[in-house]
Formats: structure tokens, C-alpha cells, sequence
DNA sequence: CCGCGTCTGTGCGCTGGCGTACATAAAGAA
DNA sequence: TTCTTTATGTACGCCAGCGCACAGACGCGG
């Protein structure tokens, strides 16, 4: 499969128009990741910034006593380390793959590059920051005041709608992980809608066999999100058709 | 007080080199506002971008069923209203004024055009804007994790920290809608606080009295977000001394 | 000075999630 | 096979915070 192809299946790359993505295409190295690998660390100057073409990417933030969060997670329809072209260059948060797969690197110096330009690609990536910021709203109102029954609905979701399957790779201990929660609470919830016949699992397996179940229980966090993700993105997938500037005049 | 001068009172806005900051001047508008007044209404189309001068404003997010939660809180050393240049121009969330007080506020169109540069505002703005999420994540890790008594010892000292006195006119009531939490909850936290006489308070208005004990009680939390501020702003706080791009070479 | 609205204090039962400890079960290695 | 590791299930006591109900207490307006 050649690099054009794999980028066009990131939706921010597949965004951007003919002669944008023509001149970022000999920049972009592909990148094939397992399971658990660290993208970026906390505190570490990144040195790329990744569009997911099939992987799924957590970020995480550990706490002083090892407990961690997760606090968005990003797909091919992102990107990861918009650290670097808003500044700072390194994040407190820490990346790691939650799903394998392959995303393309495209490496600072061009990074920032382009952005400069202040061109399609900036305009996307911005607009792309702005939905991840309102993951990362609702993730602080979900750990508020949502259970872990609706938070692993979500979780489960948000998790599938990255992949072209409805199977997760990943351990319930992972999972808790993620969600910063005991696994034990993850047993008991997933036992529930296995009960109830919304997902099916074993060892490090998760099946979603009846995603409306999920939605059924999920909370209004997994909608908020993809409503706005939607807003914004739909601007994005007719980028020929619009100017590329910000402002949205009619 | 002229508008220069309240300008400078901002610290992104005193951060800006001489030629941006006077370019701006003429189009910032003053603005006081009281305790509760909404800056902009989540879905509401943004149209000024705030620049708080001695306000402090929240970010809530509301939920469905009423109750809320703080993102964030801006005053003087930051704005409100990021998605404005982010891309979108609404939010899900809701600006209130926590602290009455002023702030300069810029249109819309005027923070497009002078955004549009890409000179040193946009650099600002950007940077500013990461340390928002920063803000916004640590939210999420503190939701998670953290008790409401270090929760509450964070919210009083990032609200002092942004005002010259350390006295807030803020009912136990709103204190309890900005943490998400029942009223009751931040009674009993206060009263622990004022029995160790980290605080004074009484209808309506809390008095720090004994910063340390609170820095003693709050979580990692402040001190991440607190640190993450520092490592951004001080780079922009000698503007004049650097190259006004992205990266960080030495 | 009185009355009323607002703000704060307190009590009580409930539940979600935590910490801990240990039991079973599946996959892989020897 | 048998042993070992890893994943999942279950149980028990504990506590933070919730929801609710109501009791002072302060302050303002009439």
C-alpha cells in the first residue's frame, strides 16, 4: 500500500487539499506499533507528530502514586502530540497504544514547517485540537458525576468506532488502567453487559455483539463528544469546497 | 486608568512586543461585569475574545440533568474564549464570572485578522491555549482521584492566586455547583479548614488566612498546572528577548 | 424591631467504588 | 502432560460523597 494511500486514511490528512497534502506526503514515515507502546512520554520533547491510519492511541496521565487516567483517546480521525504546534513541545501526558496498528510520523522540523504556513493544515489541526479539548472537558464531567457501569459503555465506544472490527485486544486490568479504576470494578461492569448480552469477552477479548445495548446505557458524555467532533469535522471533509481560512461565513 | 495600562494588566496581552500591542489597543473594549454574569452561553456563537484584567471567570460544563462542573478558571494571566480562534466558534461549555471585576474584550473580527498574521499573538494565544488543556486534564485527574477537601484547597488557591486579595465573595453554594459536588460537602470541607485556621469565611465570603496550610493539603494537581503555566509563560513573559516562532532553541 | 430570605450547620441512611485477599480458569512453556 | 503465568471471578469490610430533611444564624427591607 503506498504512503498516498495509508494517508488517506487518516481523516485529517484526507482533509487537507490535493496540493497541502501532496507536499506533506514525501514527509510522512510510516509507523507500525504494538500494543502498550509509549508514542511519547510525559515530559518528553516529541519529536513527531503521529496521524493514526489504524491504530488507536490513549492519553494518559500518571499520577505521583502510579494511578492514572486516561483523558482522550485518538484515532485516524485525529492526531497525537498537538503539543507541538501549540507550544511548549512536550506535554504532561503520555501516549501509549491501545490498540496496535500503523499511523504516519511526520517529523517536527516539517511539522512546524507547514504549519507556519498557516494553510489548510493549521486550520485542521486547530479545529482538530478544539474537539479533543472537548474530550478532555468530558472526560473531566464523566469522572465527576457518571458511574463506571456508563463510563465503560463509553469506554467501549469510543474504542470501536476507531477500528474497523468490533474486537478489542485488551485486558480488563488495562482497561481499569485507563479508566483509573480497579480492575475488580471492571470485572463487575463488564460481567453486567455480558449478562446482558451486549458484549461477549475472554481473556483479553472483548466483542461488542450488541452495540445498542451500549448506547442504550452509555451517558450523554459519548454523544456531547461526537456531536461536536462531527460539528467541527464536517467543516473539515469539505475542505475544496470551503475556504481555507477560519470564520465561518456562510 | 487608560486602556494601555489596563492592558498591561493582562499578562498575555503585556507579553505582546510593542508594534502588536498598540495595533490591538485600539480595539479593545472595556468590560466590567458582576459575580454570575455568563461571558458566553455553551452553543452560543463566541463573539469577543476576554481578556480578564482583575475578573476571574469559570469554564462549566453543564450536564443534562443540571449539575455542573468547573474545566477551568482564567483571569488576568490568560482569556477566555479560545475556541474563537481555535476553530468552531462555540463551545460546549459556559463562562461565568467567578470574581467580579474587568476584562478587555476584542471582537471577534479583530482577533481573526491580527490571529491571521501569525505573529506573536497567535504564538501567545496558542501556547496559552495548551495550557488551558493542561488545566482541563488535570481537572479530569483530580475529578478521579482526589478528595473534595484537596479539591476545595486547590479551587480557593487557584482563585487567590489570580486576585490581589485573598479575600473571595463566593457562597459555599456556588463554591459546591464550580466543584460539582453537593453543597453540604463543601460546608463540612470548609469547616475542617477553618477549625485548622487555613481560612475564615462566613456568608458569602471567605478569607485565606493561612496559605500554607491549604498548599500543605492540596493535591499534585495545583502544583502540576501551576509548573506547566511557568514552563509556557515564561517564555512568553520575555518576548521581546526571543524570536518570535515556534520552537524552543536555546 | 420584626419578618423573611439567604446562608450555613448537622444528622442519617444509602450506595458506588476502594483495598485486600484469595479462588478459579485459560493459555503457554517445559 | 504438568507446571507456570496471566486473566478473570468473588467476597468482605470500609469510607467518601450523595440525597434528603431540617435547624440555626445572619442580614436586609419594611
Amino acid at each position: 500500500m503506498s504512503v498516498a494511500t495509508r494517508a488517506k486514511q487518516n481523516y485529517l490528512l484526507a482533509a487537507l487539499p490535493p496540493g497541502d497534502f501532496e507536499r506533506l506526503l514525501p514527509s510522512l514515515e510510516e509507523a507500525k506499533m504494538d500494543l502498550g507502546q509509549v508514542l511519547y512520554e510525559s515530559g518528553e520533547q516529541l519529536k513527531y507528530l503521529y496521524f493514526p491510519t489504524t491504530l488507536i492511541a490513549s492519553l494518559l496521565f500518571v499520577t505521583e502514586n502510579g494511578s492514572s487516567t486516561e483523558l482522550a483517546v485518538a484515532g485516524r480521525e485525529g492526531a497525537i502530540g498537538v503539543a507541538l504546534f501549540m507550544g511548549g513541545n512536550s506535554t504532561n501526558s503520555r501516549a501509549i497504544v491501545q490498540s496496535a496498528g500503523t499511523a504516519l510520523a511526520l517529523p517536527a522540523a516539517h511539522l512546524e514547517e507547514e504549519f507556519e504556513r498557516g494553510g489548510a493544515l493549521q486550520w485542521i489541526l486547530l479545529r482538530y485540537t478544539q474537539a479533543l479539548i472537548t474530550q478532555m472537558a468530558q472526560t473531566a464531567v464523566c469522572n465527576r458525576h457518571h458511574t463506571l457501569d456508563q463510563q465503560l459503555c463509553r469506554w467501549l465506544l469510543i474504542s470501536i468506532d476507531r477500528l474497523s472490527s468490533n474486537t478489542l485486544r485488551m485486558t480488563q486490568q488495562l482497561i481499569a488502567d485507563m479508566l483509573g479504576v480497579r480492575r475488580e470494578g471492571v470485572t463487575e461492569a463488564a460481567g453486567k453487559l455480558q449478562f446482558n448480552g451486549a458484549i461477549t469477552y475472554s481473556r483479553g477479548e472483548i466483542t461488542v455483539i450488541n452495540r445498542r445495548l451500549l448506547e442504550e446505557r452509555v451517558c450523554e458524555c459519548y454523544g456531547v463528544v461526537n456531536k461536536e467532533y462531527n460539528r467541527l469535522l464536517d467543516d473539515v471533509q469539505i475542505p475544496r469546497q470551503r475556504e481555507m481560512r477560519r470564520g465561518n461565513s456562510p
